[in-house]
DNA sequence: AGTTTGACTGGAG
DNA sequence: CCTCCAGCCAAAC
């Protein structure tokens, strides 16, 4: 069927950066999220790579829990250490092959906005 | 305006 | 479980 050249346009771009954030702040405590959902939840499925520019370099991010966001895998960011130390600081239990424990601490939205 | 770069994901080996 | 590769897409070069 169709595909979808959807291209962002500054407006969309600027709400979805928001609504990133929006759902980051919401993430409860001892819990995760991952990318995939998250872009998915803003509306924006293909975009879990936007999602991971805007935790890093996003100003904001940094008053706000983005260590509870990791990839689906359960992995943390690449070279930020310091996520699994606050994670586990909260509760959040790792595997033996460093992953969080997603299956126990796997967080998605509900209801939302 | 073409190429490279990732805080991603899914699949293959 | 690990690495590598292709597809992904806006931003940075």
């Amino acid at each position: 069927m169709r595909d979808y050249p959807d291209r962002m346009s500054p407006q969309q771009a600027h709400t979805f950066h928001d609504d990133v954030l929006n759902i980051v702040n919401q993430i409860p405590r001892g819990s995760v999220t991952t990318y995939g959902i998250i872009a998915a939840w803003a509306g924006w499925p293909a975009h879990s790579r936007m999602v991971g520019r805007v935790l890093r370099y996003a100003p904001e991010a940094a008053s706000m829990p983005c260590h509870r966001v990791v990839n689906k895998e359960g992995r943390t960011a690449p070279g930020w250490s310091q996520q699994r130390v606050l994670l586990e600081s909260e509760g959040v239990s790792f595997k033996a092959n460093g992953h969080v424990d997603m299956q126990r601490h796997q967080w998605e939205p509900e209801e939302i906005k």
